[in-house]
DNA sequence: CAGAGCACCTAA
DNA sequence: TGAGTTAGGTGCTCTG
């Protein structure tokens, strides 16, 4: 009867939802907190420059919207005029791709016909953009030469494979005569398997465009017969690298670095920098000094909001857009400097923001994209963009037939076209999204970003605003939008505000997340392209890692097909001892674990002896062989050595540093090297993989489980009795790479220092850089099972624990409903830090016993997917039935081992359980 | 009603 | 045509 009483929040959030007022729909309206901020701008704004002919909060009549003296701030700085012979033009790549254009006079490469150009994107430490055309590179892989191969044989064997590769092709729109430039001898070596450093003769085959690069390696593979040599198949190398990394790599470009031109090395052809320039003439410089800074790149935030029908959403070919707020910052600064709306039909002014009103909607749609292209930001942000904003407005302009909406990108000509694009991973399911091209801009769409690198409860723009700025919506339901643009200038205002704080938000999240600084700094760590980072996965970082330290040693990556197989065994998870600890808990962790295993033994493709090789000069656990560094060093223990000394160089830096903004991006960078370091070894075993070798995967998780045992053993026979301490050391659990220890102490200062000792003495029966380390101490601790369990977190003081670490409980998963959680999280406070389980007990049985009489919202219940079918298949009254009883049965199965603690053990049977799951009878 | 199989999410 | 790994707890559904 009274379950309505709303005695919640959201999650972990308590009460604070509404601080702001305005609870209900209602059309009142005074100032906003966000209409306060935005005045702000206006007056910081007004103190620090004149007037500059913007009328800042003035609804402007449309007319002569992009004319400079109206709106002097969306068009870039005016570029310094560039004298090639005598200016070096110096600016950092934000962007890179390639197409398919005639040849420039006077750049190197081939000169007829259609060759492939590297187009670089980039920004000048003055705010210029750079369009940089890279002339005279083309693709190219390697097959092993046949025995008896000569320089003779060489134009027979490029006329035989230019042959097939022309017959080969189904239609030849750009009417190639040659696919095949150039075939040359190469002293190369695989680097799959260790043969005794034998260099090898192979052939690189330059082609004319990359996309003619896997029909040449499918005939070469099928089999290609040329002067005195049999019909015979060739295993091509490096024929499935990307024609943007092929380039980076072979340039010593990574992404997101500092280009320079020096003088008289390029070529200005069109306006802001427009250049050319050949391939072997550009310097890229490496990111450290002052190359580690950033450019102040333009970073254009959107949101647009549609008039839709009743309870429809809305759809691009029926509903009109009524609004598109949007805001530019240059990165780097904490304010947006550009604030505007577009409006359909008039709207009220709000100080700080620049109102721009339309009668027509083609109008508004066509007078935006002039706007973008006005600002041309180098990075667009927004909340969902990519799959909802982008496609709404290229849909609805075609719709309208707004013919020069879709042209986004920096490019001129280049329409931007909507596609679908299938993403599929084991990491993260399936995924359909759509792609906008645009080239020489960075789509960053925050909720992507989010959805990558966070594992949130609820991914909308109101919840983790809330999340991580503390900060919500304007509150304005969406069913009311319509009715908004349909009342007057007021309520249009009040959707303009909304619209506005849409666009905002993103922003202020990129800021807070260092998005940028940190996608940057993966960029450069890993060598890719800053869009790689968005739309790839993990692999591409590492192949782009391997094939440059392979270069530097002649070594070349082998094209092998990719099959799935048997899974190879993993880690060791030791047996919990399960049950309630008030006895402090030490915690001995091997950092980075499988990286340090693989450099300790050297594990890579080029160490690796294949079987049935006679040396035997190293066996791992799992019975591969691998040869020592002083025989050869692998190029993976090489690129993890790079990876973390990069990272102590950076933590040290860190440390020194002292202005915020550095300190930033050299947070952004360990943090880096640190996931780039951890995913080499996934890289080793994906098995749909570019270059799978369960070999290395294999022998890294065996050494793992090895270590585990043995330091098991090691701790356990050190700390003892007779062993003149306590009592007698045991390892209660353990998973991966850490033992959890009860030493017998009754301090936590006791079992730091015995933990310290213990991780040392572990260590030195380890080959460097393996090393055990002391982490924390746990205590109380409470152990439920494997991957589940619960602690007091002591670690940088002896007297006060730093936290609650919950593992494996329902407090951290996101697939139970938040009552659950949250009476988990009270129940295991009661425990660990009041010590206290009947509290613990009664807190319980306090919420079930409220649940059953329907005295909690019914709302708090629906959270999983299971409990919303559930919600969905009954109705009423039946429906809170059916939740309470599942909701309760966990409530009771997950409160059991806190009500006997001590004493409880996993063979006793579960009374508890037993009451709750056999009394249906509500 | 046990248990296999699956989905989901987490630990490392 | 692009996708990091295995171990493992828990709840639900289906089946003999």
């Amino acid at each position: 009867m009274d379950y309505k009483k709303r005695n919640g929040g959201p999650f972990m959030g308590g009460a604070s939802q509404a601080k702001r007022g305005k609870t209900g729909g209602e059309w009142e309206d005074s100032p906003s907190q966000f209409e306060e901020e935005l005045s702000m701008f206006d007056e910081a704004e007004m103190e620090a420059e004149e007037m500059e002919g913007q009328a800042g909060h003035d609804v402007i009549p449309v007319g002569d919207l992009f004319s400079a003296d109206l709106n002097p701030r969306w068009r870039r700085p005016n570029a310094p005029t560039l004298d090639p012979s005598s200016d070096k033009l110096v600016f950092q790549q934000i962007d890179l791709d390639y197409y398919l254009g005639s040849a420039v006079a006077g750049m190197p490469g081939q000169l007829q016909g259609k060759v492939p150009i590297i187009r670089m994107f980039g920004v000048t430490d003055s705010g210029n953009s750079v369009c940089c055309h890279v002339h005279g590179f083309a693709p190219y892989f390697f097959v092993p030469a046949p025995s008896g191969f000569k320089a003779d044989y060489l134009s027979e064997f490029q006329k035989e494979l230019n042959s097939a590769v022309l017959k080969d092709m189904r239609s030849n729109k750009d009417n190639i005569s040659i696919t095949v430039l150039a075939v040359d001898i190469t002293r190369k070596e695989s680097m799959y398997g260790y043969h005794g450093k034998r260099i090898l003769d192979f052939l690189r085959i330059t082609m004319a465009m990359p996309r003619l690069i896997a029909p040449a390696k499918r005939l070469l593979e099928q089999g290609l017969k040329f002067g005195p040599f049999p019909l015979q198949s060739y295993p091509s190398y490096e024929a499935n690298i990307d024609f943007e990394i092929r380039f980076m790599v072979d340039s010593d470009v990574v992404g997101c670095c500092w280009i320079e031109l020096p003088k008289g090395k390029y070529r200005v052809s069109l306006c802001q920098y427009e250049v050319d320039v050949g391939w072997t003439d550009l310097i890229s410089h490496p990111a450290e000094g002052d190359w580690q800074r950033i450019a102040p790149l333009r970073v254009l935030s959107f949101d647009i909001e549609c008039a839709g029908r009743k309870g429809i959403f809305p759809e691009p070919d029926k509903d009109p857009v009524i609004q598109i707020a949007s805001m530019v910052q240059r990165q780097g600064e904490t304010e947006p400097f550009i604030r505007t709306v577009f409006t359909l039909q008039s709207c009220a002014s709000i100080v700080g923001s620049q109102i721009l009103c339309f009668t027509q909607e083609r109008q508004l749609l066509q007078s935006w994209a002039e706007f973008l292209r006005t600002v041309d930001p180098d990075i667009i942000t927004g909340y969902n963009i990519q799959n909802f904003d982008f496609p709404y407005l290229l849909n609805r302009a075609a719709a309208l037939k707004v013919n020069l909406f879709p042209y986004l990108g920096r490019v001129r000509g280049i329409k931007s076209v909507l596609k679908d694009l299938n993403f599929q991973s084991k990491q993260m399911g399936r995924r359909e999204n759509k792609t906008i091209n645009m080239e020489g801009r960075v789509q960053f769409d925050l909720l992507q970003v989010l959805l990558r690198d966070y594992k949130l409860r609820s991914y909308t723009l109101n919840a983790v605003s809330f999340h991580f700025l503390q900060e919500q919506k304007e509150d304005v339901q969406h069913s009311i939008i319509t009715d908004l643009q349909n009342g007057n200038e007021q309520t249009r205002r009040r959707l303009a505000v909304y619209c506005l704080k849409d666009a905002y938000l993103p922003l202020r999240l990129l800021q807070k997340l260092m998005c940028v600084i940190n996608y940057m700094e993966m960029a450069r760590v890993t060598g890719v392209p800053l869009t790689y980072l968005l739309s790839r996965g993990q692999q591409i970082k590492v192949v782009s890692q391997l094939l440059r330290q392979a270069m530097k040693q002649d070594l070349v990556m082998p094209v092998v097909k990719t099959e799935g197989g048997e899974d190879y065994t993993g880690a060791t998870v030791i047996e919990p001892e399960k049950g309630y600890y008030s006895v402090p808990i030490a915690t001995l962790d091997f950092s980075s674990l499988y990286p340090s295993i693989m450099m300790a033994h050297n594990l890579c493709y080029t160490t690796l002896l294949q079987k049935g090789s006679v040396e035997k000069l190293g066996w791992t656990p799992t019975g591969d062989l691998f040869v020592k560094s002083t025989v050869r060093k692998g190029l993976l223990p090489e690129i993890l050595e790079n990876l973390l000394s990069a990272r102590k160089r950076a933590k040290t830096e860190l440390k020194k540093e002292t202005d915020p903004f550095k300190k930033q991006v050299l947070d952004g960078r360990q943090l880096a090297l640190k996931i780039s370091a951890n995913s080499v070894y996934g890289f080793t075993g994906a098995q749909v993989g570019k270059l799978p070798c369960l070999e290395i995967s294999q022998s890294v998780t065996g050494f793992g489980r090895q270590m585990i045992e043995q330091t098991k053993q090691l701790v356990e026979s050190r700390y003892t009795i007779s062993g003149g301490y306590q009592a007698d050391a045991k390892v209660i659990y353990g998973d991966t790479d850490s033992v959890m220890v009860k030493l017998g102490v009754a301090t936590v200062s006791e079992a730091m220092e015995i933990g310290k000792e213990a991780a040392e003495w572990v260590s030195s029966h380890f080959t460097p850089p393996i090393k055990l380390e002391f982490e924390k101490v746990y205590y109380p601790y409470l152990l439920i099972n494997k991957k589940r369990y619960a602690g007091l977190y002591f670690s940088s003081s002896a007297d006060t624990h730093d936290k609650m670490d919950c593992k494996g409980i329902e407090t951290v998963r996101r697939d139970n409903c938040p009552l659950v959680a949250n009476l988990i999280n009270t129940c295991l406070q009661r425990i660990l830090i009041d010590r206290d389980p009947k509290g613990a007990v009664n807190h319980a049985k306090e919420v079930i016993s409220d649940l059953l009489c329907n005295r909690i919202d019914i709302s708090q219940l629906v959270i999983t997917k299971e409990l919303t079918r559930t919600a969905q298949e009954y109705a009423g009254k039946q429906a809170h039935v059916e939740l309470a009883e599942r909701t309760r049965s966990m409530c009771w199965r997950t409160t059991f081992p806190l009500t006997h603690n001590t004493t409880w053990n996993s063979s006793c049977p579960n009374p508890l359980r037993l009451e709750a799951t056999s009394n249906n009878s509500l």
